[in-house]
DNA sequence: CGCGATTTTGAGCCATGTCAATCGGAGTGG
DNA sequence: CCACTCCGATTGACATGGCTCAAAATCGCG
């Protein structure tokens, strides 16, 4: 049941149902709109891994991510970087047309399908699109909220804490969206990613990834991760677990 | 001109006209309607130093304060706190009805007077409410936008950088509402905030600030803070200053 | 097979945390 | 006016978590 040919790929063909599951753990959205959604964004846009998704457009732009994972990152002058949130299908990708332009970047780190929704609300009659603006409205809530965690994390938790912390994160909301078999996970991160993201350095996120399995704790390998003892790791993060 | 009794207070009688002042610069806000917001808000309510703003109501609050102190903060388990941001006159003090009670509460730093802005809106004629509306949400706008500069804090600087760089931003928004004189504003923050904000323990803090001091950066004494060398602070911090 | 990217490991250092004590000012009651 | 208390600021001694530098091992890929 674990070998780790049954892990999900991070990307397949039902990634649309997925991403909408991920919209509607949610928001209120209706079977009936979901339909909707489904028929506006067939066409989704395609960005390599590396590539910048914020358009410089001078309007806002409303995307939706339906497969792939990206994030929002700020690169500092030396080069440092602080990676602000991971997007994962079903997420919104909101970029007002910044008044600073050094915010934040968003930035694909696989290969991300996402679709213009801004663009798919115009097609639609205007009934309809008030629930589906809501949504995208209710994950975008979902996903600020995720943010003052994320600052808790870098303020006051250990880096043993902060990865487990972060990892189990992912795993929720790669549960909510069926990306999760067995507690194991695909994960399309570099270190280097979760040292960006965590305010540590690599070589630290190495050896806390070690002690973490020397602890039996969860095991992160080969672009997958293997939650081993959830509740341990309920008490380690004070996270309760699905 | 630098004499402490030349200080400005951080309540005065213009309160309302400097945080009107506040939000005028961050959006359109016409001056009519600004004198609108003004007689909407002529009688704020009152918060006591300490006491919580966030009413638990159902309804979503929308409330903008017009003088004193208050923060955003998240008590942990292990009664360690994460402060994620500080809200000055003019700026918005938004509640969804949280879906966990527990995302972060709002408190009161100093005495605090705050306008239902909210319920002022309904009073308001239709088409004085969505300029009213917009300036609000341009507000909130700026004020999510100051996060992301906090996670870098949190998750890329050194504890100088990170002292340094907040009080730099203080100043800046206060200079923004008039309450900066000669390069010197009140500060009523203990250094246990300041410690709870930047992830740091009280007596680094306190050890970072008489370095800072000593460096003849900038001197925090007595509840004021004054910016003794803001060349060398903006190389430090990498803050571009007025 | 060779090369760049990533992971892993070791050694040593330094920034920051912890613990504990002291100090000073502001209030408070006698 | 003094003694007491409380809270915040300050300092010292010491421990340690996480960083840096450097090198090796491994992986993925052409």
């Amino acid at each position: 049941m674990s070998e780790i040919g049954q892990v999900h790929p991070f990307w397949a063909s039902d990634v649309i149902e997925r991403a909408i599951a991920g919209l509607r753990s949610n928001s209120g959205l209706s079977v009936e709109q979901a339909q909707r959604l489904r028929r506006a964004v067939e066409k989704p846009e395609h960005y390599e891994a590396r590539a910048s998704i914020s358009s410089h457009a001078l309007t806002p732009q409303l995307k939706w991510i339906v497969s792939g994972w990206a994030c929002e990152v700020r690169v500092l002058s030396d080069s440092r970087r602080q990676i602000f949130s991971f997007l994962l299908p079903g997420d919104v990708l909101l970029s007002r047309p910044a008044r600073q332009q050094h915010i934040c970047a968003q930035v694909a780190i696989t290969r991300v399908e996402c679709a213009d929704v801004a663009e798919a609300l115009e097609n639609l009659p205007e009934p309809e699109r008030a629930p589906l603006w809501d949504a995208m409205a209710a994950a975008q809530a979902v996903s600020q909220d995720r943010k003052y965690d994320h600052m808790v994390r870098l303020g006051q938790y250990s880096a043993p804490r902060r990865v487990a912390d972060l990892l189990l994160e992912l795993h929720e909301r790669l549960a909510a969206i069926g990306l999760v078999a067995g507690e194991r996970f695909r994960l399309p991160l570099t270190q280097e990613h979760l040292a960006d993201a965590l305010g540590l350095s690599i070589v630290h996120v190495n050896r806390t990834l070690r002690e973490l399995r020397a602890q039996r704790l969860l095991d992160v390998r080969f672009g997958c991760v293997t939650i081993l003892e959830p509740d341990r790791l309920a008490e380690l993060t004070g996270r309760a677990l699905a």
